[in-house]
RNA sequence: GCCCGAGUGGCGGAAUUGGUAGACGCGCUGGAUUCAAAAUCCAGUUUCAGCAAUGAAGUGCGGGUUCGAUUCCCGCCUCGGGUACCA
């Protein structure tokens, strides 16, 4: 019998798809389980084998939820709109459509080739009409909702109470205050362009090099443009709460938390000398007002004019313009180095009464706080820096005291070093204004100057976010058009809901234009849009970026064809939460927090029934390969490179080269086709490699031996089970009992434990076993076969199948562990002295301890290590060790 | 700079409520089978010393706690990821 892969997997795949073996529907008698793959972009190349790691843990999980009786959602789609196809449309003039079209026909062909166990019937596509047109759906619901602060909830816009002064200002001030309140608002905006990809990006796709995340270049710029934002930021303490309920990597939570960037502090008002003004800054210290002893306002701040006198205008008009032509790039790239210029005006220190300079300084950004700060130079390393640089006096008003040793102590004292800790407040107190911090902790110190402040209406305490405002359209033709029209008359209005969806007009140009309009502009019959009174209007010509898919694609999982509405509230009631999501960890800050902010909306309207979407994430490692390199560091392509004796050569120059692991890429030549692994080794190779490689959160190198590896193991499997001299009726070894009955238990524990490596080593344990008592019976083969089905499923059921069993494995119950095989009755100590094991020794398991420390200590290979020395005490922890300390 | 994560044989990796370091696989070595090879099967394989029995060393480095540390604590080093004038 010939280990003819290919064929039966085939016939498996079949079976599983024409029979719909892993279709699902809402069942209440049975504990639901739904399983989340972040789904793939179908790009030309194809699957990458870093897909399948992912997609075969989540199979692995399903396969065995199934088997213990889990109602489980499996589903897989295309997130399809996107850059590549618009890109090769512009090159081309194919449609996207029909590139994306053909990409996923290929993405599906390769995946259905693994033998994952998804629903196909659940499949979906998010540029398909039928789906855009509940992303359209929802992003209405977002521009008619707007955040109620006392409430922390989203509210329908209708329920936004106007407040009396914007009433009296009349119509037009009202509709301006509500289009300033939807969580989607079309406004004017400094945003991120770039010039490689002719759109705009969210801040979250600006990398911190400055390069763009899609496409690698750094031509991104700043510009000011009409766009559309959702206000995520009014989320930020609601999406910071619901991290902590989350079962998700800390990593992946604090990577969200650094992105909200919470901060607590307080704003602070000051008096700006000679002027009837006050100048407001945010600090997280105020505690350390009576230190600061000059002021910062970034260059783009609006009390500028008014602030600098004659004498400086002119100075401080240069250097804003200056930093205006700076990108924020720029800035920070040459953040060593602090400029600024003095305004020439002073603002008074409440609690000195001391005048204190104000400059401009583009260290100072317009966007966070309120665009000004008091600089306290003692205490904060970046207004030291600046004091030194301009020679500003730097008042010291915390000592370090034991914290730092004399000498630092000194210069800090002496405001010629900067201290950023805690320590004890000196030069704090003013009884003229009727405060005094010193000897006060920090905390104390804090909310006392809070007090104070705050009594006197000077300020108060202030919470800050660093997360921005999403932009949220993109001057691209791929991707789902806003259902917004923008009147003539300058009304801006939705579409209604029952002429959804809006579908992208047919066009033969994809090129956006310079000037920052999108492809749609082009399309001049589409654009036109009259109504019943007359009126003309035009279409929103930008389109929403390739998140807006990714938000909610779980949801419409759930009710993938429901033409009524996104998905029925009671299916969504039954499957939601998604109970596991396994994916890259490179989506921790973009597609996993926007998609709980759309959630978190979506729940306030009670259009959903969780507060989170995903309760447990898991990520991936991602799968490198073996690169080389000359010892100059110069890389060689895989092909070029030979071994002998394990070290690397270049063929050509017969250089010593040292192996690295790197990302696979087509220039290093060392890219892994799954398609090839599945012909020469076939999918269950390719999915027990991609698990047994190591732990499945870890990066880790490719290796094709590696694969042989597996191979050789399934082979083992399917020679030895598949022959009938081998498999036996009658009563089983008791040995091999015990090994079955060990790999039932690992096996099932280290799939909910997702460690599928071990468990993998564990099957090889009783497939090594098998070999050396050379027969098994029926019973044990079979149940083998369901251990083994979660991993191999084609192997499995073919072995199945042999046994003369009606298929399939995949749907029999996980074999239950039968504890009395696994009972022991002896155990072989390790005995050691001072620790040090020394030889073993075979006891009953029940014998007593002092039997133990006398067998033990009696022993002929003890009096080695007793000889001339004294027992200090005998350690013997039950079916652990036993360790003698002697002296 | 700050926040995470990781350092174990020739290689991928096992083992952590502290208890036999190196499971399982790759590679390598030897043997069986074969006219031969491939494939397969069996055995060995941390390093050093030794024919061997055995002994010594050993989980990035330096300390500490403990009968006992890959595991816990303190101080470093290296690599990977994230983030950065956020006041």
């Amino acid at each position: 019998m010939d280990f003819n892969f290919s064929e039966f997997e085939k016939k498996w795949q079949n079976h599983w798809l024409d029979n719909k073996v892993f279709s699902s529907e809402v069942d209440t008698s049975k504990p639901k389980f739904y399983c989340l793959d972040m789904f793939p972009y179908p790009s030309g190349a194809g699957l990458h084998v870093g897909h399948p790691e992912g997609y075969t843990a989540t199979d692995i999980i399903c396969r065995y939820k199934r088997a213990k009786g889990f109602n489980v959602l499996h589903p897989m789609g295309w997130d399809a709109f996107g850059l590549p196809a618009e890109q090769y449309a512009i090159q081309t003039g194919t449609h996207p459509a029909i590139t994306t079209q053909k990409n996923c026909d290929n993405f599906r062909r390769q995946i259905q080739s693994l033998g994952l166990s998804y629903d196909w019937d659940r499949e979906i596509n998010t540029t398909d009409p039928s789906y855009l047109k509940w992303t359209q759906w929802i992003f209405i619901r977002l521009y008619n909702t707007w955040f109620d602060e006392k409430l922390q909830k989203g509210r329908s816009i209708e329920e936004l109470p106007i407040p009396a002064d914007i009433k009296n200002q009349g119509q037009e001030a009202v509709t301006k205050y509500i289009e300033s309140r939807r969580l989607a608002n079309y406004d004017n905006a400094q945003v991120w362009w770039c010039n490689t990809c002719k759109t705009v990006c969210a801040n979250e796709e600006v990398l911190n090099d400055g390069s763009h995340e899609k496409c690698g270049t750094k031509e991104v710029e700043r510009r000011y443009l009409k766009q559309w934002m959702l206000r995520i930021p009014h989320y930020a303490e609601r999406l910071l709460d619901g991290l902590a309920q989350l079962d998700w990597p800390e990593g992946v939570k604090d990577m969200q938390r650094n992105w909200i960037g919470k901060s607590t502090g307080a704003e602070v008002d000051f008096e700006v000398d000679g002027l009837n003004e006050r100048l407001r800054v945010y600090t997280t210290r105020p505690d350390t007002l009576f230190g600061a002893t000059y002021m910062v306002i970034a260059p783009e701040h609006k009390l500028i004019n008014e602030i600098v006198t004659e004498e400086k205008k002119a100075e401080v008009e240069t250097y804003t313009r200056t930093a205006a032509l700076k990108s924020d790039l720029d800035r920070t790239e040459l953040s060593k180095e602090k400029t600024g210029v003095f305004t020439g005006c002073y603002a008074i220190n409440p609690l000195t009464g001391k005048q204190i300079p104000i400059w401009v300084a583009d260290y100072v950004l317009m966007g966070y706080g309120t665009g000004a700060i008091m600089a306290v130079p003692a205490h904060d390393t970046r207004d030291f820096e600046f004091a030194k640089t301009f020679d500003i006096p730097v008042t010291c008003i915390l000592d370090p005291k034991g914290q730092a040793d004399a000498e630092l102590r000194e210069k800090i004292l002496n405001g010629n070093d900067c201290w950023t800790e805690d320590g004890e407040y000196i030069n704090s107190a003013n009884t003229d204004v009727g405060l005094d911090i010193n000897g006060l902790t920090k905390k104390e110190g804090i909310a006392t100057v809070i007090k104070w402040l705050d009594e006197r209406n000077l300020g108060k305490a202030t919470v800050n976010y660093k997360i921005r405002d999403w932009l949220f359209s993109r001057q691209r033709y791929w991707g789902e058009p806003f259902p917004i029209i923008h009147w003539e008359d300058g009304e801006i209005s939705v579409v209604e809901d029952k002429d959804l969806p809006v579908e992208l007009p047919k066009t033969d140009k994809y090129q956006p234009s310079e000037s920052g309009e999108s492809p749609l502009a082009n399309a001049t019959e589409w654009l036109k849009v009259t109504d019943e009174n007359g009126r003309k209007g035009r279409r929103e010509t930008n389109t929403m970026p390739q998140w807006a898919g990714s938000c909610w694609y779980y949801l419409r999982y759930i009710d993938p064809k429901n033409d009524e509405e996104p998905f029925s509230k009671v299916k969504e009631n039954y499957w939601m939460p998604v109970d596991l999501y396994i994916g890259g960890a490179e989506h921790a800050v973009l597609h996993l927090l926007y998609s709980r902010f759309w959630h978190k909306v979506l729940f306030d309207l009670g259009i959903v029934s969780t507060d989170e979407p995903y309760q447990k994430l898991y990520n991936q490692g991602m799968i490198l390969a073996f690169a080389y390199e000359t010892a100059s560091g110069s890389k060689v392509t895989s092909d070029m490179v030979e071994e002998k004796d394990g070290k690397y050569f270049h063929i050509e120059t017969g250089d010593e080269l040292k192996q690295i692991v790197a990302k696979m890429s087509k220039s290093l030549k060392n890219v892994v086709n799954p398609d090839d692994v599945v012909a020469n080794y076939g999918a269950d190779s390719l999915r027990l490699y991609e698990m047994f490689m190591g732990p499945l959160d870890a990066t880790k190198p490719w290796t094709d031996t590696g694969v042989k590896g597996v191979f050789n193991f399934l082979k083992r499997v399917f020679y030895f089970f598949a022959d009938k001299d081998n498999v036996t009726e009658g009563e089983e070894n008791k040995e091999t009992l015990k090994v079955l009955h060990q790999t039932i238990k690992k096996v099932g524990q280290d799939i909910e434990e997702m460690k599928f490596n071990t468990a993998i080593s564990q099957m090889m344990i009783f497939t090594n076993h098998c070999y050396k008592v050379k027969k098994v019976t029926r019973e044990t083969a079979e149940t083998f076969a369901k251990v083994l089905a979660p991993y191999a499923p084609h192997l499995a059921e073919e072995l199945w199948a042999i046994y003369g069993n009606e298929p399939a494995v995949c749907q029999q119950p996980w074999p239950r562990v039968n504890e009395s095989y696994l009972v022991e009755n002896s155990f072989e100590y390790p005995v050691s002295f001072n620790g040090k094991m020394r030889f073993k020794l075979e006891l009953p398991i029940d014998m007593p301890k002092e039997d133990i420390e006398k067998a033990a200590t009696e022993h002929e290979n003890a009096q080695k290590w007793l000889d001339g020395k004294q027992i200090v005490k005998i350690i013997v922890v039950p079916k652990k060790i036993i360790n003698v300390v002697v002296r």
